[in-house]
DNA sequence: CTCGATCCCTGGACGC
DNA sequence: TGCGTCCAGGGATCGA
């Protein structure tokens, strides 16, 4: 599932990849993940990639204007735009041969200058592709929040104190930070030593300090780590990212606390699944974990027994 | 403002 | 082996 380190670690590997090379043509699969599809199948082609970057969540493909536009063009093909893409769930960005088969599920292709194809793959289409000019991007990109690599620890205090939400829901929202989701919202929390349930509003001061600097570390790192592969996430070069081995909470359910030995719980927040631990994390009062599933964590391992 | 529910979608896990 | 069912989850949206 990309999160800002696994976007990050796309935007490289196709800066490497494609940074320069001009679209040709465009096939599309199924769109129904596309704002407007006739929009890419007119205006990309004839368009040079000048640049890419990450926007939270987001890839932007700078896009240049028409090459050999001329007076019989369009007045928005004389102009730069981009290409906003949001890899949602499952989606998978990379340059291939044009010769070589298309996997499963590619839904976007893109043929470039040097007999390649962009190709965005996406299973569950939760993903997201639009073409926009400069207005309609800038619109675009108002309603997201600060950028957790850039933010100042001021700021952050800023942001989720005075806030009623529980403070992963504060970490989640797009409009408050850009780019953070499930994994490193909880991964983060963990090293803080903060419930994923607490009141932004009732973190201390030091708390806050706390988790702006562990939410740093755990991006950078995990960006140097070329991102989590928990199911599908794969980079540009189809390689899984390394992050996961890093894991201290997301997805260690009935696992033991890398601190503090305690099994791991799992309870929602924010609609979503959150791990911690109920002795090194606090819950607030009147907070509920999910009951251990069977065949988690037992203080007295047991061997699963064959036969009766 | 904040929350939960609902929908989108498919693959994987699980039960029989 | 092969069904059916449930679930995950980012984000938009809507109602409480």
């Amino acid at each position: 599932m990309p999160e800002l380190p696994e976007v990050e670690t796309v935007a490289r590997g196709l800066r490497q990849a494609i940074l320069g090379r001009r679209i040709l043509s465009v096939a599309l699969g199924k769109t129904d993940f596309i704002d407007d599809p006739m929009a890419l199948e007119q205006h990309l082609p004839g368009r040079t990639v000048e640049g890419i970057e990450r926007y939270g969540k987001f890839m932007l493909l700078r896009l240049s204007a028409v090459a050999g536009a001329n007076g019989n063009t369009s007045e928005a093909d004389r102009k730069q735009a981009s290409l906003l893409v949001h890899l949602g769930m499952t989606g998978q960005m990379a340059a291939s041969p044009a010769a070589k088969p298309r996997e499963k599920h590619t839904h976007v292709c893109l043929l470039l200058d040097d007999g390649r194809e962009l190709r965005y793959t996406d299973a569950r289409r939760f993903g997201r592709i639009a073409y926009l000019t400069e207005v309609p991007l800038e619109k675009e990109l108002t309603r997201f929040g600060a950028d957790p690599l850039e933010i100042g620890k001021e700021e952050f205090l800023k942001k989720i104190h005075g806030r009623h939400a529980r403070i992963k829901a504060l970490l989640l929202d797009q409009r408050v930070l850009r780019g953070v989701g499930n994994i490193y919202a909880d991964e983060s929390l963990w090293r803080a030593k903060i419930h994923p349930a607490h009141l932004g509003a009732k973190l201390t001061p030091k708390q806050g300090g706390t988790l702006w600097r562990a939410l740093q570390e755990i991006l950078r790192k995990a960006i140097l780590l070329r991102g989590s592969s928990i199911s599908d996430f794969l980079d540009t070069e189809g390689r899984p990212g390394e992050y996961q081995r890093r894991h201290r909470a997301y997805g260690r359910e009935g696992k033991s606390c890398h601190r503090c030995k305690t099994a791991l719980r799992r309870g929602m927040v924010a609609g979503r699944s959150s791990y911690f631990c109920p002795n090194c994390q606090r819950a607030p009062r009147g907070f509920v974990a999910l009951p251990l599933p069977p065949g988690t964590a037992r203080l007295s391992p047991r061997k699963p027994s064959r036969a009766n």
